[in-house]
DNA sequence: GCTCCATCTTGTCACCGCCAAGATGAGGGT
DNA sequence: ACCCTCATCTTGGCGGTGACAAGATGGAGC
């Protein structure tokens, strides 16, 4: 099935996808076309029509596999962790930092509301599993702070994803310089919120 | 030298500005032209190039004149309120979140990292003048704070700006629902940090 | 009144997303 | 073994885009 021939491609969808990715981040989303993407390929320039109708079909899911590295990016800091909220709490946070910074186009494109098309369900359910994440780190710390009504919870979820998405954006639209001891450590600056919500546990 | 002829535009320079802003939150940042901009000013498609050497161009003026507004929108609300520093602080997220809010598309146009082009001396200056106001506002929130170095007091913008900046876009992208409370008053929410940071001026 | 040149028009190019129509060949049924 | 179906890919073309070139227009200064 995966055979190529001179015709039949052995599995273009995956190829549009993989190449529609690093062309991304290689060219950034305006000057990306689906005509670019298909002659690097090596098809014609309809080709991609049959997998995916229009460039938004292509853009969606190319977010959904973004969404997807997205959430890995901050479970994998997570593990590496201790268990300790404010550790867990830092280390989702670094690694929601540490994929935007690795993907600013992609990054961008996953949240844009004009490009993508939100109804389509596989992508409402890819971004939802990432926020789940954040979501799950959040309730501790409601805890630690005595929250217990669901809109507190909100609230706190909230503050901390506006938090690090704001410092994402801002980073990675060069507004914020990034420390260069942490380029230094390959690492990846983490916002202080966490001090104000849970100083007992500072370190 | 403001009348217009048969051939010559009374200001079209103006008319190109203010009709791409308006067309900027009608069509939204990726279905605005110059020539769709050049037809509902009534004239050629190519009359804009004499005043905006390429697109780029046209998109940083519009930039520059959101940065004008959306100081505007910070000081207004600043001047409303009382001068004790979390009413202010307050104040200062409301007006941005406000803009924000009010002109989505500008909004995002104005933090593009790829559309704009910020080696431009202008919008430089704008965008810098509409920071220096959330820098001026954290100032006596760091001192409340008993913080006087100059990275602590970077550090405390960058952790305010970054929380506003990502609740303003999470909000313009459809991530956070607004409290239909804030809308039936027509008024904005305004984040929590400000409880976390100035406790005692709760209220 | 005349000239100069900023301003605007017309025409064209390559590229884009999308659509239509046709060529190809893999896989299943007989 | 044969054919037939149809998913897949190609070629060709449409309107729209930003950018560029060359020419028309007419206001401003002499």
């Amino acid at each position: 099935m995966a055979r190529r021939t001179a015709y039949h491609h052995g599995d273009l969808r995956k190829a549009l996808v993989d190449t529609g990715l690093s062309m991304l981040e290689e060219l950034g989303l305006e000057d990306l076309s689906l005509r670019k993407i298909a002659a690097r390929v090596g098809v014609s320039h309809a080709a991609p029509e049959h997998h995916f109708p229009s460039l938004r079909h292509l853009l969606n899911a190319l977010a959904v596999e973004g969404f997807g590295s997205f959430r890995q990016s901050m479970q994998s800091q997570m593990q590496a962790a201790p268990a300790r909220p404010a550790d867990q709490l830092r280390a989702a946070l670094r690694g929601y930092l540490a994929f935007a910074t690795a993907h600013p186009h992609l990054f961008r494109l996953m949240f844009n509301r004009n490009r993508l098309d939100w109804e389509d369900p596989v992508l409402g359910k890819a971004g939802e599993a990432a926020r789940q994440v954040l979501k799950d780190i959040c309730r501790p710390v409601a805890d630690r702070l005595a929250i217990d009504t669901p809109e507190g919870r909100v609230s706190i979820e909230h503050l901390v994803w506006s938090q690090v998405h704001g410092y994402a954006h801002l980073m990675i639209d060069g507004k914020i310089e990034v420390d260069s001891a942490c380029e230094a450590t390959n690492s990846v600056p983490v916002p202080d919120l966490v001090d104000f919500l849970l100083p007992d546990e500072a370190g």
